[in-house]
DNA sequence: CGCAGCATTGATGCGCCTCAAGTAGAGTGG
DNA sequence: CCACTCTACTTGAGGCGCATCAATGCTGCG
């Protein structure tokens, strides 16, 4: 159960009952967060990963002001600091955004799997690099794209890993992000947040609102946002992603 | 010897003689490579993968108007497209910058190592995880700092990374990139670049020549870019490291 | 009720982009 | 050896997008 989500429909790696029943054995603690509290510092070493159930996470950096960029953010079913595993310690702060269930899987449990399963440790891997094919996608968002273009292009993605969590239907989400989160991920002001959230609502693309977000037409947010969903690796055959995500190319 | 650089310095993780020969001999051919070339298309099934021994290559995304941004730089030593190893499939394409040489190292041969040698498989899966670890620090750069620093940024996270190639003595190196290019990874116009080095030049702060970078005063130039190289995982003792790069905190 | 956090709006200014020339250096051919 | 060309670099003028500063409104909650 509290690896349901954990790399569904992705393309070729989905897990098979035994291996979720071995991660499932291998889980220690479970564990509810209050919303906005740190979780793992930058540079602790650690013993033991984490499988977010519940809610969402972020990972970021901070300027020498205090100012945040947010690099991640994990909805349930990401194995939020997998990476933590081979690199011992982070590079970067993990916090929540809301309230979180979470499951902690040992390091050393992890060294067992991959001894036993080497297919599963495969996965493990896999899913890793997942989160740095969303990093790239981060990178084009913010190099390449104006205010708005980010703004759309942050709420296809996550509807699109929202789909594949079961929790969006493809045109509207629960997600509870402030304004200013928006703004700490798509390197922005929280003000020009605003401005631009009345923009899309205007033009039609999307109601963003703390509680819930709508998206009426996302071929159209995705043609804005240059949204091309292929960096996530979902398997479309699994799914009815294709009907409500992709842009027109 | 192609294998002499990859992961050298690394903290916990530097191959012993045996694991660089087992790489060594999973080497199926050596290639020369032209400045300015492809290397990878997105999308492309891979069967196999590139180690860089010489020159310079980036990872890039291109927007539907054909600008470019690029996600990665890689020089001698970096496994550049070891992720194409789990993922099969790049989201992203691979070029040369200048002219390079690579060394190709089947999938096939990858999976025999990882099946005689967990410990090196582990090793390979940290290096990718590297990649993913640099890729939050240009998040970071593209998020929170101005062209300058970005700009700054970039040259002090290169310098230390030829550092440990043993390519910089800490204070120049050659590059052999572009105004444009340094541009298309700090997500900038070429022409923004060309005042932001002009005014680098006037404060003292580093000298860029396409042939040849100067850095005066590293430490000064890492407080510009806000440069904290702890996301690098460096051994710093076994390098010079921290006398030239740091940014005191 | 009154406070705290989030959202909204306006005014102003700067950083970087865009458009437009013009220069410098490296390689090529007559 | 010098025109020719191509690419990289340089400089200027003008404008826009987003940041900054400053209020004000809204909502939930102790």
């Amino acid at each position: 159960m509290f690896t349901d989500r954990f790399l569904r429909y992705k393309r070729g790696v989905s897990l098979s009952l035994e291996e979720r029943a071995r991660l499932e054995a291998s889980i220690t603690e479970v564990q509810t967060l209050d919303p906005r509290k740190i979780v793992i510092r930058a540079g602790r070493e650690l013993d033991h990963s984490t499988l977010l159930v519940e809610g969402i996470l972020s990972r970021y950096i901070d300027d020498r002001k205090g100012l945040r960029q947010l690099v991640a953010v994990h909805v349930p079913g990401d194995f939020v600091d997998l990476h933590a595993y081979p690199l011992k310690v982070l590079d970067h702060d993990v916090a929540t955004m809301t309230a979180a269930t979470v499951a902690i899987i040992p390091h050393a449990e992890l060294d067992a799997i991959i001894a036993e399963r080497p297919q599963l440790g495969r996965k493990l891997w896999f899913s890793t690099l997942i989160d740095a094919a969303i990093h790239r996608a981060w990178l084009f968002r913010l190099g390449r794209l104006d205010a708005m273009g980010r703004v759309a292009h942050f709420l296809c993605e996550t509807n699109a890993r929202l789909i594949s969590a079961d929790l969006s239907d493809g045109h509207r989400f629960a997600l509870g992000l402030t304004q200013t989160d928006l703004a700490e991920i798509c390197g922005l002001t929280n003000i020009h947040v605003n401005r631009v959230l009345r923009q899309l609502r205007e033009e039609g693309l999307c109601v963003f609102r703390s509680s819930l977000v709508e998206i009426p037409d996302p071929k159209r947010l995705a043609v804005r946002g240059q949204f091309d969903p292929a960096y996530l690796y979902i398997d479309e055959t699994q799914t009815h992603f294709h009907e409500s995500t992709k842009a027109p190319s």
